[in-house]
RNA sequence: GGCGGCGUGGCCGAGUGGCUGAGGCAACGGCCUGCAAAGCCGUGUACCCGGGUUCGAUUCCCGGCGCCGCCUCCA
């Protein structure tokens, strides 16, 4: 069974299942306000990695992820650009799951929208109200974190130390605040701004209440994974629990996050550094399987430099995984080595362990081949077994391809002119096959061609 | 100021009180090959610094130095 490091525990431990069989996940979606970066990308992929793997486990998972079409952000956009808001939404919306469709993260099996639970919403908030843990003011509805249990698991900071410091930062909307950590849960408009109605006046929801109703609502309570990157940690995370548990709520029973992507000093990537920071160019300019290697290669909770070289090595050794499958496509698929599939078990298992996952399966990919070169008959098992760990990872691995009769035919007066020994017109054949993009590969068996 | 993390070979990046300097990339030598390509085999005297614990520490403890993250924009 898989163990996790669980944020809130601040341990690795078992990723217990409230529905033996069934895994209900829960991760936070983009704000749709702009093009996505590195950073979505990693988080997207690593959660997918994480879905292919519960899969292949033969668990069924349902994965909820939303989308925020309601924001600050989007609304100064949508002014700075003098059109309406729902253009940059969807718009944005689009581009994002051709970006995922681009790095073949699979699609969340919910993508709920902020905008479609805004009555919901309402309805948390009035009872957040009732039960007195929050209160209104003239800029919106608050949450009361002191009237909140445990407000601080996820920061692991108590609501006194937290600000114990560095007292210097501005607190947004302290002069309506009865608590400086105390958050909105509903806004209220101004002029031309968008809105809802609601009991206290028109308005709109707070960043931080959608993802509870939403995860409440089609998961239920104690639902078993909530996840997303490190930087939703605080206070995202912290305020959906805080708004549970002042529901009085079960909320999510494990708490996941991923690590940074850092640039080639070490400092966190944001959106104003690096020039491949958007995830668009990076599948533009490379192999789109590349950041998935390069994540696979990493663990999730390490930070991770997304470099030129970094992708590069990556590169490479898709293109070495890309030629394994296409020597090994005649061979006979049999059942994969359990041995292996049992080592990729166990490091998979061990809090997501795909830095040794991926060692194993390059070292069988190893394995494989030398016994192929041995004519060993344990090669097919190996094979794979190999080729099984790279599908569970989602590494689209590709090998011999469609290729075109006229390509095949050239392949075959190749052959015809080596076993005639006229290497001058072989040498001229796969220099022709070359200059049309095809790798060449000779051997004793024949010709193969792969792009 | 509070809380947390990190410092490993040419690069990236795992890991462990001795059995691994995993794995990827790069480099060098060899095998195979008509030549290439692919593949295989081999080559690298590492763990920031100073103490301590130990038969033995890169791994544990203490103290430094350096870097990074969070403390209401953020995946």
């Amino acid at each position: 069974m898989l163990r996790l490091y669980d944020t809130a525990t601040r341990e690795v431990r078992e990723l217990a299942l409230r529905e033996p069989g069934k895994v209900s996940i829960y991760l936070c979606g983009p704000t749709v306000y702009g093009p996505p970066h590195l950073g979505h990308g990693r988080a997207t992929l690593e959660y997918d990695i994480l879905r292919r793997y519960l899969e292949w486990t033969g668990l069924e998972v349902r994965l909820v992820s939303n989308i925020t079409d309601i924001e600050d952000k989007i609304i100064e956009r949508a002014q700075r650009e003098d059109r309406p808001w729902q253009d940059i939404t969807t718009k944005c919306e689009r581009v994002w799951f051709e970006a995922m469709d681009g790095i073949d993260v699979r699609r969340p099996t919910d993508v709920p929208h902020a905008t479609e639970y805004v009555d919901q919403m309402v309805e948390m908030i009035g009872q957040l109200v009732d039960l007195g843990r929050a209160y209104d003011t003239e800029d919106g509805i608050y949450l009361s974190v002191e009237t909140v249990e445990g407000y601080g698991l996820l920061a692991q900071q108590s609501l006194d130390d937290m600000r114990s410091g560095g007292g210097e930062r501005e607190v947004f909307g302290a002069e309506f605040k009865r608590h400086p950590a105390d958050f909105v849960l509903w806004k209220y408009s101004k002029p031309g701004e968008p809105s809802w109605p609601s009991p206290w006046g028109d308005g709109r929801p707070g960043w931080h209440s959608e993802c509870v109703v939403m995860s409440l609502d089609l998961l239920g309570e104690g639902f078993d994974l909530h996840c997303g990157g490190q930087d939703l940690r605080f206070p995202h995370h912290e305020n959906e629990r805080a708004q549970a548990v002042a529901l009085g709520k079960r909320f999510a029973n494990h708490w996941m996050h991923n690590g940074f992507v850092v640039d080639a000093e070490g400092e966190k990537m944001s959106k104003s550094l690096g020039n491949v920071s958007n995830l668009l160019d990076l599948i533009d300019q490379f192999d789109p399987r590349a950041y998935r290697m390069v994540l696979l290669q990493s663990h999730y909770r390490s930070p991770v430099k997304v470099t030129q070289d970094n992708v590069d090595a990556a590169v490479k050794s898709l293109e070495g995984l890309d030629a394994f499958a296409a020597r090994t496509a005649s061979v006979a698929g049999g059942d994969a080595d359990v041995d292996v599939l049992d080592a990729f078990r166990a490091a998979m298992d061990d809090d997501l362990d795909t830095p040794r996952a991926t060692a194993l399966m390059f070292d069988t990919v190893r394995r494989a081949n030398a016994a192929l070169d041995a004519d060993d008959p344990t090669a097919g098992a190996l094979v794979a077994a190999a080729l099984e760990i790279a599908d569970t990872l989602g590494i689209g691995v590709r090998g011999v391809g469609e290729v075109p009769a006229d390509a095949v035919a050239t392949a075959a007066r190749l052959d015809a002119a080596r076993t005639a020994k006229d290497y001058a017109t072989a040498d001229r054949l796969r220099a022709e096959l070359q200059a049309a993009g095809w790798t060449v590969e000779t051997t004793k068996d024949g010709t193969t061609l792969r792009r």
